[in-house]
DNA sequence: GGGAGCATGTAACGGGTTACATGATTGG
DNA sequence: CCAATCATGTAACCCGTTACATGCTCCC
């Protein structure tokens, strides 16, 4: 019992048991796509070698234990969370610092270069952007009510509603934004106003 | 001329190129700090060693250029965008799509698996992170007022204003968040209710 | 039987981080 | 003169992506 501190696993690995921990047994394809749709709003999700990678990782540490195909034919190897690996994860949420959330926002990075770009086409930029905040949203209220029907998935569900909640904020401040840069294209231009 | 698509450079390339784009001479030094309390809001903060390790690429490709230091005396290397630099970006910010906005927010994760957590614990890292919010929001209204004072800096302006109104947001996210834990704490264990 | 989606993987690459080292300059 | 900050860099590492390969299974 030297493990003071944790294995220092990398994120893909928490998001993992993370997935697991829910007590489904799940196969590599089944954890990507469980990912794309509830982890991917505030997470991220892995590229599908890498999954396959940390599961045989996390089969050698065994947190993880490989339990055979349970619908019988297919040529699917499901995962299933070990009692140790539940322990680890849960020791790890609970002394872990959680650090800063990260955003990397590639339309405000060209906002923020507007004085290189055409107008038309970085308000059109925008309003893309806005348009994908709005279907997201919808996505996310979609996973909030799949998760709001289970018993035991309080916490999902409540995190995708915020996530939601999350999506209509970035709409309306990308109308906001919208409206400023309007007001500095009709302002750059040598203009006859007043 | 047969470079039809983009030299492909990474993205700590077009954010250096973004901030020499200002046309200040800036060192290696200047444009961490700078990168850190302006591009931090929105995108992200390349480590030093990858700063200068960048800023060596940019200028064997032509795209800064070594600029004797101004002050003076100081051991300070300051690099000024080319010509050929500013077409590079603009072309990139014209032709290269934007792509969703990536985030990743610890402390989102952990609400997900609360399941797995003390409700105390939990509550208190929510708060830790609407306060951080908070200090953002602040920072970032700090940033706009600067960029407000500068001619020709209304779009950095503008997005640092937006960065400001989406901390604000994400601080009421954060305590609606917390009404809905305190609701499933309140659920939760064997109770009296009713 | 053939195509669409399921399911798992390999190999190469590189971007970015972490940790560390070094010296110069400034201010008390 | 000493400490703090400024300023630049090296070296090692590895996570994660991209591109590709493979075969299975279901269904028409």
């Amino acid at each position: 019992m030297s493990e003071r501190s944790q294995p220092a696993l990398p994120a893909t690995a928490w998001a993992l048991l993370g997935l697991l921990s829910f007590g489904r047994d799940l196969s590599g394809y089944d954890l990507r796509r469980w990912a794309a749709s509830s982890l991917a709003f505030f997470y991220w999700t892995p590229a599908p070698s890498q999954i396959y990678a940390e599961l045989r990782r996390l089969e050698t540490l065994g947190l993880v234990r490989a339990v055979g195909p349970a619908g019988g034919r297919r040529r699917k190897q499901l995962y299933r969370i070990t009692a140790k690996g539940t322990a680890t994860l849960r020791r790890w949420l609970e002394r872990s610092e959680p650090g800063p959330p990260v955003v990397k926002h590639p339309t405000a990075l060209r906002v923020w270069l507007g004085h290189l770009m055409d107008t038309a086409r970085l308000r059109e930029l925008v309003v893309r952007h806005r348009d994908e905040m709005a279907a997201q949203g919808e996505a996310a209220g979609k996973a909030a009510a799949v998760a709001g029907g289970h018993d035991g998935w309080e916490y999902p569900a409540a995190i995708t509603a915020w996530s939601q909640r999350s999506f209509r904020a970035q709409q309306r401040l990308a109308d906001e934004l919208l409206a400023d840069l309007d007001r500095i294209a009709g302002q750059r231009p040598p203009s006859t106003e007043d």
